[in-house]
DNA sequence: TTGTATGCGTTATCAG
DNA sequence: CTGATAACGCATACAA
């Protein structure tokens, strides 16, 4: 029996620097020189022209493996998230994105569906070289192996080692219940993420300095699962007036909560939010909300990890957030 | 005056199969077979062990570049979509990276901003090698370059030449439609995305077989310009009784449309919206809209792909919807 | 101004 | 069963 050969059926024709070189009769190192831009007052003129027709003509594009193996860096970087499926995400990666992309790299994604050791295993993974540096958000990093000079740069997380950049949720959190006490609540619920993290912690922590010991529930990021934790939560305590939530989503699940249980909002009960979402200005009445810019917060993440790519520490930051009052507050009722 | 050697500030020592090689003194091909699982049969289990405690102590990864060089396929794919900011994408995403992480695959983002040209550009550059495939999430592939074998699948686009997966719009906007007609409605309008696409296209016409020409105005999937479109719809139209939506954060708009203008949903004006959205079951009354599963569009979309990948030519597929009728319809007012 | 030679870390093909 | 050895495509020090 005759061996058929294989062929490769992805064998498209890869046209390398050496194939220009030959188009043009000149080395391969003055293709490379060329095109990379180097060759500026080293290839003459003519040269360089002939070279980059050759290339525009073969269709040349420098294969990004081999750069990769011969410089060291890829030019990727990876940013890794909880859960591609909460729209607040979509602004941090538009953020992170457009700036990595005006900065020449690629943003790999990698969505760990909320399941906090496959992302720090992942993170650790990735370390290997398939990526430059890495945008963890709301995740822990791996344990440094031996210096913490890794490039890493944390969102919304606050393990030390490592430069990051988190909102300012203590003096978020401080405005919407201060605007709540000044409205007179006294008993403020507190309607909590499931998701653990010290972006949620940090909440937690304000609210009960300011307010004691508030009663809470948590849910996962889905109005139903937040209409359920919202109607345990009022039932197990009806003196409540207002609920305080980690997030937008969860405030729409209060709002499904108080409908199903006939308490107008903000007459019977007064809501408030945070990261202003979409949906916060579509509830009826619209949301009062902390609200965050989730593209500055992508967008200075990836400036932190090219400062670090750079071989500077830069410091970490904490970016400013308000309180927008909109109708879903109002004294309690007398 | 001596020169300062320079340190590269990244010179994290990259362990390499070489030194797994020297400290357990055996070649560096022999880790090699080992480590990729090839060594089966032909390397004593002995060395096979020796060497990945060595391995494990040394913490050696090996190198992406260098294996992505060496066997021209990097295992990563890219996913360009118009706007990360869509929550639906959130899921395709979702669906997609979870299958390709089945298949030890990385998923790459690119998120075009909904400039189409940048998209179709970016998608050929793509093609150099960083990727082994590409899912196009509406967004029309690059011209091909001879042969149409590139490893290209589209999603919700539909231009020939490429396998692609896709929502049934057509049975979808048909339901849509039919159940408004059913209710007693005539004067049906059409409140559409104002990006282009095959997707959006197939719902027009859809429409128009259905209901004639309906009066239409177009705007982003944003709900304040939903809300200015539908509001400057609903004044050049008085007799519309009801809104079909291209998507559900459209059909939003329509909401704060009809809040602003004093018109109660669904006695004054009937919305139905497309997508089935978390937003869709927390709007008041919940929406009508046509359900789809967005994660099954990245999964699908990915098989696909893996197929092509393989060498196989795998059909286009058409996924179902089906019409979730909640509160936002109801007949029209005699 | 241009060409030659070398090596990045891997995989794969051979001999031994 | 194991070890040399040769590419993969590019960038760059050095030679001409």
């Amino acid at each position: 029996m005759s061996r058929v050969p294989e062929r490769n059926v992805n064998a498209r024709k890869r046209v390398t620097s050496v194939d220009v070189a030959r188009r043009c009769g000149v080395s391969q190192s003055t293709v490379s020189l060329v095109l990379s831009g180097k060759g500026a007052g080293r290839v003459s003129a003519r040269t360089a022209e002939a070279v980059r027709t050759a290339a525009a003509e073969l269709g040349y594009r420098p294969n990004a493996a081999a750069r990769a193996l011969k410089t060291g860096a890829a030019r990727t970087i990876v940013l890794v998230v909880p859960d591609v499926t909460n729209p607040f995400f979509g602004a941090v990666l538009r953020g992170a994105q457009s700036a990595a992309r005006e900065a020449g790299y690629a943003v790999a994604l990698v969505d760990t569906a909320n399941d906090r050791a496959y992302g720090t295993a992942s993170a650790a993974a990735l370390q290997a070289g398939p990526a430059d540096g890495l945008l963890l958000f709301a995740i822990d990093p791996p344990r440094p192996r031996g210096d913490r000079s890794d490039p890493i740069v944390l969102i919304e997380s606050d393990v030390g080692g490592h430069p990051g950049v988190r909102l300012d949720i203590e003096s978020g959190t401080t405005a919407a219940i201060r605007h709540l006490q000044e409205l007179g609540h006294r008993r403020i619920g507190h309607l909590a993420s499931a998701i653990e993290g010290s972006t949620f912690r940090l909440r937690r922590e304000t609210l009960e300095a300011l307010a004691g010991d508030a009663p809470s529930a948590a849910a996962d990021f889905v109005p139903e699962q937040a209409r359920d934790a919202a109607l345990a939560l009022l039932g197990a305590h009806p003196d409540l007036t207002a609920l305080f939530c980690d997030d937008d989503v969860l405030a729409s699940g209060a709002y499904l909560a108080a409908r199903r249980l006939g308490r107008r909002i903000p007459e019977d009960l007064s809501v408030v939010g945070f990261d202003d979402l979409d949906v916060a200005r579509v509830l009826d009445p619209p949301l009062t909300t902390v609200t965050a810019d989730a593209g500055e917060l992508g967008r200075v993440a990836f400036e932190l990890l090219a400062a670090r790519l750079a071989g500077r520490r830069p410091a970490s930051r904490v970016l400013d957030v308000h309180l927008t009052v909109r109708g879903s507050t109002a004294p309690p009722r007398a």
